[in-house]
DNA sequence: CCGCAACCGGT
DNA sequence: ACCGGT
DNA sequence: GCGG
């Protein structure tokens, strides 16, 4: 039932309905939260996000359901589930959809081919690396239809696309932990050769133990604070020396950009995050001696590089574990329930924006009272020693710029704000 | 009826 | 502004 | 789709 829910998700954002898709992943996770398993219609009652459509999606699941209280988008959407789940367990989705096959036939089929229709295309191009829902479904429209297809009109596709299709199979084949260990050994050789002692922390899907990915997440960081400052440029730069870099997307951080100085230096140097496609060389095994080969073969690996000051690090940390979920809901709390703004670099209190917070944040006391959860979270556990992850120098700094926080602060008091503030 | 995480880059 | 990405 |  968790897995139809997030089909329900899934398909949800194929259509753009981003609330719908929230409301389905909130509910599969409050039933994966349960100590046990769900063995009657009543347990759902006042669980929160369990709510009407959500609860019937299960109450059919578990053959309590009434056909004739069935919507015909209820249908559709069930039976996506069960071609999705089509295991073993699902044989009651079959009894369903048999019946179905009998009433209301001619408008439910309908709408099940161009459903069908919809995510078969939804699945062949969005795969490709640049190219969302939206762009899949216009070039679907325009009567594309195979990466071909694709290939031969590259004045129209963004660098990004031409790499995605570049590396189109490569991408598509997940990530091993072996891989990312692999990738690991080497980034950390580029950063040992560019700052001794900084350090390079697996992060993302691969630290919440997955066994694959769909790519690699590092942080960066060195333990003398300032010390990590233009790293990331020298490490890439050695990393492309050794043909190691394939595609690379640069990204700054207002909060680094300002934090420093404020010269509002074009630099071009001062990226803190590379979002990049590594050449990974691949052991070849051969089968007798076992002796791998180094490099005969070569693989194309989504990386992400982010690099953090050290007393951001708990929040970058955080925020890079995931999953995207666990984020999102966690920034909703953080804002809705406490009141307080968070992101991969810090923990934002909007009344008395910096100098408060870091004084209450610098007790054990009161990071465990606000998160009480965070008992099993050690990051969050320790946030507090890395202090509020608010960068300034006297002169002057930004809380983020005009777009994140919508507030610029000089010495210490808000100089402007827009309109959302 | 409204909000739904919070960012950055390319076109 | 819209779409891509994390 | 759900909660406020
Ligand atoms: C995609 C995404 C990721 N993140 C954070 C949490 C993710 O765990 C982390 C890395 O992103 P991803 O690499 O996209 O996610 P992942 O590592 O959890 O899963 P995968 O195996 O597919 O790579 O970045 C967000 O905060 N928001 C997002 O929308
Ligand atoms: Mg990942």
């Amino acid at each position: 039932m968790q897995e139809a829910l997030e089909t329900l998700a899934e398909a949800a954002g194929f259509k753009g309905n981003e609330g719908r898709l929230l409301s389905f992943y909130r509910a599969a996770s409050v039933l994966k939260s349960l100590p046990c398993a769900v063995t009657s219609w009543s347990q759902l009652h006042g669980l929160p996000y369990l709510g009407e459509h959500s609860s019937r999606v299960i109450q059919v699941g578990a053959c309590h359901g009434e056909w004739g209280e069935w919507g015909v988008l209820d249908l559709v959407e069930l039976q996506e589930t069960w071609f999705e789940s089509q295991s073993e367990s699902a044989g009651m989705y079959r009894k369903l959809l048999e019946l179905l096959e009998h009433g209301t036939c001619e408008e439910v089929e309908q709408v099940r081919c161009s459903e069908r229709h919809q995510t078969m295309k939804d699945r062949l191009f969005t795969q490709v690396f640049g190219v969302g829902v939206k762009t899949a479904d216009r070039w679907y429209r325009e009567g594309l239809r195979t990466l071909d297809d694709l290939r031969e009109q590259p004045q129209r596709l963004t660098q990004q696309q031409k790499a995605g299709l570049q590396y189109y199979q490569d991408l598509s084949t997940p990530v091993s932990r072996a891989d990312a260990e692999a990738l690991q050994r080497l980034v950390e050789a580029a950063v040992r050769q560019t700052l001794p002692g900084a350090t390079v922390t697996l992060t993302g899907g691969f630290r919440r133990g997955k066994s694959q990915g769909h790519d690699v997440d590092f942080l960066i960081t060195h333990p003398e604070e300032g010390r990590e400052v233009g790293l990331l440029p020298r490490v890439m730069s050695c990393l492309q020396s050794q043909g190691h870099v394939l595609y690379h997307q640069y990204h700054r951080s207002h909060l680094a950009d300002s934090a420093h100085n404020l010269r509002r230096s074009s630099t071009m140097d001062a990226f803190e995050r590379s979002f990049c496609i590594f050449c990974l060389p691949q052991p070849q095994q051969t089968a007798l001696e076992g002796a791998p080969h180094p490099c005969l073969t070569r693989k194309a690996v989504r990386v992400d590089l982010v690099v953090t000051p050290n007393s951001q690090f708990p929040f970058a940390l955080l925020g890079w574990t995931g999953s995207q979920f666990f984020e999102r809901e966690l920034r909703r709390f953080s804002r809705q329930e406490k009141g307080l703004w968070l992101n991969s670099h810090g923990l934002f209190d909007p009344e008395q924006f910096s100098m408060q917070l870091l004084r209450k944040m610098s007790s054990d006391s009161w990071a465990l009272s606000t998160f009480p959860q965070s008992r099993e979270m050690p990051e969050l556990r320790n946030a507090h020693r890395g202090a509020a992850g608010l960068s300034f120098d006297q002169d002057s700094f930004q809380t983020g710029a005009l777009p994140p926080h919508g507030l610029t602060c000089a010495n210490g008091a808000v100089t402007s704000w827009d309109s959302r503030v």
